[in-house]
This record gives C-alpha cells, structure tokens and sequence, in this order.
DNA sequence: TGCCATCGTCGATGCGCTTCGACAGCCCCT
DNA sequence: AGGGGCTGTCGAAGCGCATCGACGATGGCA
C-alpha cells in the first residue's frame, strides 16, 4: 500500500506538505505543489478512506435509503439512484445504498458509526416514522419526498399536487366533463406515501375548482385488477371520457384492456400518464404525460445535502413544477361520448 | 460521539476488552461480557467505521458497479441490487453503489482507498476491459456475467446458453419448426454484453441440432423498431409460428402489435419470453417465460463474496439452471400455420 | 542595513480502533 | 505442595491521515 509518507519521501517533503496539496488548506509554492503532484501520479497514491474519516471526521460517502417494494416504480427509483450516483461523484462523494427495509435503526448505525456524512431518504410517507429520528441524528438530512411535518429537514420532489391539478386542467380544457383517476396500489395509499396523497389532493381540488366529475381508484399492478378497476369506472361514470393514470406499471395492461373493451385511445377515451417520458413515447399511441424528473430530483438531491454539508444550516423544501407534454392519446371528447363499448 | 474508552470506562474494564468482547477473538467470561454488553447498549455505541477500517484494514462495505443504461432491463438490476443490499447486510456488510461509466479507474480507486473489501461487477461484457484491471487488483472480485477469459475470477449468472436451448427446446417439442428470436438492441450485442452472445449461442445451437428454421434480429425499445422487427421477421420468415424474445422492454409494444397485425397468442403465433416471472404473469395473457433469478444471482454474488473474503482463494463460476415455466402465450402450432397476416 | 510581516514548510499530536505480547490468577496433575 | 498450562484481562503500539503551532526564509519598508 502507498501511503502519504511514501509521497511524501519520493517528492523530498514532510507529509504534512503533501496533505496540504490535496487539500489545498495551505499555500503551497508551484515548485513544491508540481514536485508532489508528479509523485503523486508515478505512485499511484490514493489516501486511505478509513484514516481520512478518522482524523477528519468526514467519510466523503453520502447514504441513501431506498425502497425496496415492487409496488413502486423501479424505472423511477433506478433513475433517480443512477442520477445520485452521479452527481455525488462530481461532488466527490461516493454513494451508499441502504433499504427502507432495514426501518430507522439502520439510520441511527450509519449515523453514529460514522460511516456516511449524510443521509438522503426515498418513498418518505405522510407522517413517517423516521422523521423525529432524523431530526435528532444531527447530520444532514435530505427527503425525497414531502412528510406532513417536514419541520427543520430539507425536502425536494415533483410537485405531485400541481401535477394531479396540470393534468385535469389539460384535460378540463380540451372538453373533458367526466375524468376517472387511477392510482397506485392500495398498499401505496394504506401506507401513506406522500407522494399519492399529493398527487389525488391535486387531482381532487382541481376537479372541483372546475366542475369536473371525478373518480378514483387505487390499481394494484395485475391484469385482473386493472381490468377490474375499468370494469368498475366504466359502471360507475357512464359518461367518462378521460383518465388520468399514476401509476406507470398499469400503463401496459391498461392499455391493451382498453382496446379489448373496443374503446380507442384517444378518439373514444384520452389517456394521461405520470411518467418517465421515455415511457410515454414507447407506446404504440405515445401517451401525454406529466413527466418525473427523476433525474432533476436526484440531482437536487445531491447537491441540497452538499450545501448542508458546506454548512448551510436552514432547511429549503424545493418542489419542482410539472412539466405536461402532450402527444397523441388526449383529444376532445367526441359530442356523443357514451355507449359505444 | 460515543467511543470505546467510554464504554470501557462504564464497564470498569480495558478498551481492548470491549473490543474482544465484540470481536468474540478471545474468551471472555460471562460476567464481564454481561457487563460490557450491557454499557454498550446503554452508552449506544457504536465503533466508528473509519476508526475500524484503518487499525483492522476491513471495512464492511462491498462495492458493487452496475450499469445506467437504460437498454437493459431496469427492473432486473433493480432486483438484483436489492438482494445484494439484503445479502450484505445479513452479513453485517454495507453495499456502496458504484456506476460503470466511471470506467476502470474508478475501481482502482475504491481498491487503493481501501473504500471497499471486495468488488462485484455487473454488465460484464465478453472482452471486458475491466477484466485485467480486476485481476491486478488483490481484491476478492466477483463477476455478475461471463467473461471470455474469466481466468481467475469467480463469476455468477443465469446460464444463458441453456436458458436459449430450453427455450428451443420447449417451442420444439410443440411442434413449431420455424422460430425467431427477438433479442436486445443492436448495442448491447455491439459491446458484445456477456448475457447475448450468450443467450443466442444456446438459441442457434438448439435450432440446429433439432432442424428447427431460426432468424433472430436485434431490437431497440421503441415501438417502431418493434413494428419494423416483426415486418421483418414475418416477411422473411413466412411461416414463423414461434417467438422467443430476449428482451423485456419490448413486451408490452410487441404483444400490442401482435394483436394489432391480427395475430392472437398463442392460437396464431406462440411467445416466450426471458424475464422475471412477476412480469410475465402481468399481461394480459400469461406468459411463458424462463425465468430471469436476478435475486438468487444477487444472493449467490454476495455469498461467493463472503467466501473469497473469508479465505476461500480457488475462484468459482456458479451458473444458474434456466427454469422455465410455461402459461398460456406457448402452444403448438395449428395444422396451416402461414397466411393470416 | 536592520526589523517585522508574510509565505511556505515541517514535526508532533491524536483521531478510535484492533491486535499482540505480557501477566495474574486459577485449576489440575503428579 | 509445587509446577505447568489455561483462561481472562490489560497496556501499548500503531494503522494513515489531517491539523495546529512553530519556524526558517524571504521580501518590503524605514
């Protein structure tokens, strides 16, 4: 192994010289800085992370939890882990993967182990119950997600709430009297994920701002309950002509459903999707759809947890705008918009 | 921050003392383990990880190097990733996610910083130029894929070969005598991504010592390239009565478009698909599939790890049997097989 | 020409832990 | 009863690095 003092020998200086070009914590002379530089590279030297983290207290590693449920979109959370990766990089910062399974013990071991020097946390829930221990780990923490009482943690997230109201003001304004949301699974909602909630308060609010009749329907991911769940909206509001679907895993089964029922997308029904666009523009109709910027959010992410570490004490809650793209599966309704199943 | 003097000092015994005591390296007896395990539990400590790594030069941390490519299968990393994280942490090991555009050196530097105890890499290609870095490295590595030459290092994955024989084998003894195989994008066989060439080696095997008409054609993601697959594939091939698809992203757009060109799976054309089993059940018809065990090749990894870091030197090369279940998109071919397009 | 401030470098110290050799007490065997 | 082997515990050394105070050299100014 090539330690600091080996540098330190090839280039003729004390190793505290070579910490401090490095570093750059010291003024070093060009001479000096070029001769340990130089030996740097021909050694191939790599400071221990171990004794880094001891003696400076900082591990340059930055945890994520992330959820392990299928019940959750997986393109997503990859997305979004891939992006972290990344952007802790150019931070200069590794990346470590924990599992919301391991519950908040984990997160205290990973605190008081001093094996991270943040935390950043997916699939927060509405009233979590890692939030109170969070608050009291005295590391920075960061949520992807928005809790009820986000109180003194920082937050970053699609703003779901003005995406559930984009997504009926885009259908709202292109005729659309009868929409029928379909949601995550049950277990999403049971859970209080916070994400759903969000997104159905915004559907909710903007359906009644605008006199809008409106259904909604978890969806667990199997043929047979999206089938069902169809089966029961089309019952239930005979006029409907417009869905706004949440939950990209059911966009496939959903689809081919439709067309089985006979009802094509976007003449006799509109389709509006909340999802990656490069899965919206990979089916056959390429679906309009509010985008998640899975890559934006993990970015942010990252870089809201370096500002903490920098020392930026307060808090930001950053909600990023919906972005509606339309393509070809929302049109108007058609003047007789019922009974032709 | 809580450390083991404090522990000790609770105890009223040594340091190295409690570090026996959590190590389990030498007898203790039963009251002062009592005693210490007592005051660590009261004091909650735990040993710092930085502080541990450079006096025992272990970290408890595996690295793992996975591809951002959005043109393999998401959801299959996804799992894989998650039975890592769990195997790891059942062996009191944490996992730290490294991306595969960091290219080479970032391996070398998680092995001189001494960041990690051992390396798995994923996405392995069959001349991949990781493999002599990787070998240089002294570190326990293990392979997610087949290299060509893994010389040396230990390598876990599905058997691809079989799982393209089986495959073959299945639709065969059906009765089909003309099949074609849709496989990944043309770049994942242009960067010659072990699980390919793999996959088609069996598949072109199979077909010729069972005299069965075989194509097989690379397909991107979109739909138009699927749409153009198939145009390709049943003009060339007229009377094609089987499917084999290597390639889970295509699903959803293939079958719609099956069904769009008339063709009903399985009455006019059969399907088998390579994916994990919750994504086969999911359509509308079940598939028929070989399933893809990234959770046990994600378990398998972590265990061949642990095995090269408890001493184990002699590499191994672990390939997991193909099983293949069969559901309702497979059944024999019906007397006058060509001309309903 | 002499003094002080500044810049660049060095040595020493300690971060928290593991591990090795030492050693006190004990039991068992003769 | 005395010696040898265990068992259980301790103290000290050192892992590789960051950091602080110290200090020699240098240049500017009077």
């Amino acid at each position: 192994m090539v330690t600091i003092n080996d540098v330190a020998n090839a280039a003729g200086v004390a190793p505290s010289t070579v910490s401090y070009v490095i570093s750059g914590k010291r003024s070093i002379s060009p001479k000096t800085r070029r001769l340990v530089e130089d030996s740097i590279r021909k050694l191939g030297y790599h400071p221990h992370a171990g004794a880094r983290a001891l003696a400076s207290s900082k591990t340059n590693v930055l945890a994520l939890v992330v959820p392990l449920r299928t019940d959750l979109n997986v393109a997503v959370v990859m997305e979004f882990v891939a992006s972290a990766v990344t952007a802790a990089r150019a931070y200069d910062h590794d990346l470590l993967l924990l599992t919301k399974d391991e519950g908040p013990a984990a997160l205290q071991r990973v605190a008081s182990s001093a094996i991270a020097d943040a935390l950043m946390v997916m699939d927060v829930e509405t009233a979590d119950p890692r939030v109170p221990m969070l608050l009291a780990l005295d590391l920075p923490v960061v949520l992807i997600g928005v809790p009820d009482h986000p109180a003194g943690l920082s937050c970053v997230d699609l703003d779901f709430t003005a995406a559930g109201s984009a997504c009926v003001a885009h259908l709202a304004e292109l005729g659309h009297r009868s929409i029928a949301l379909i949601g995550p699974s049950p277990a999403v909602y049971r859970r209080g994920t916070s994400y759903a909630t969000r997104f159905l308060r915004g559907f909710d609010e903007a359906t009644k701002s605008r006199d809008v009749r409106a259904a909604s329907r978890p969806c667990a991911h199997s043929y047979e309950a999206v089938s069902a769940c169809l089966d029961d909206l089309l019952t239930a509001e005979p006029g409907l002509t417009a869905l706004v679907v949440h939950n990209e895993a059911v966009l496939p089964g959903l689809l081919s459903d439709l067309r089985h029922r006979g009802l094509r997308v976007p003449e006799d029904i509109s389709v509006i999707a909340v999802c990656p666009d490069s899965m919206a523009e990979q089916h056959a109709v390429a679906l309009t759809n509010v985008a998640i910027p899975a890559e934006e959010v993990g970015t942010q992410a990252v870089e809201m947890t370096m500002r903490r570490l920098a020392g930026q004490t307060t808090p930001e809650v950053r909600l990023l705008g919906p972005r509606l793209t339309q393509r070809e599966s929302t049109a108007s309704p058609r003047p007789c918009q019922s009974g032709q199943k």
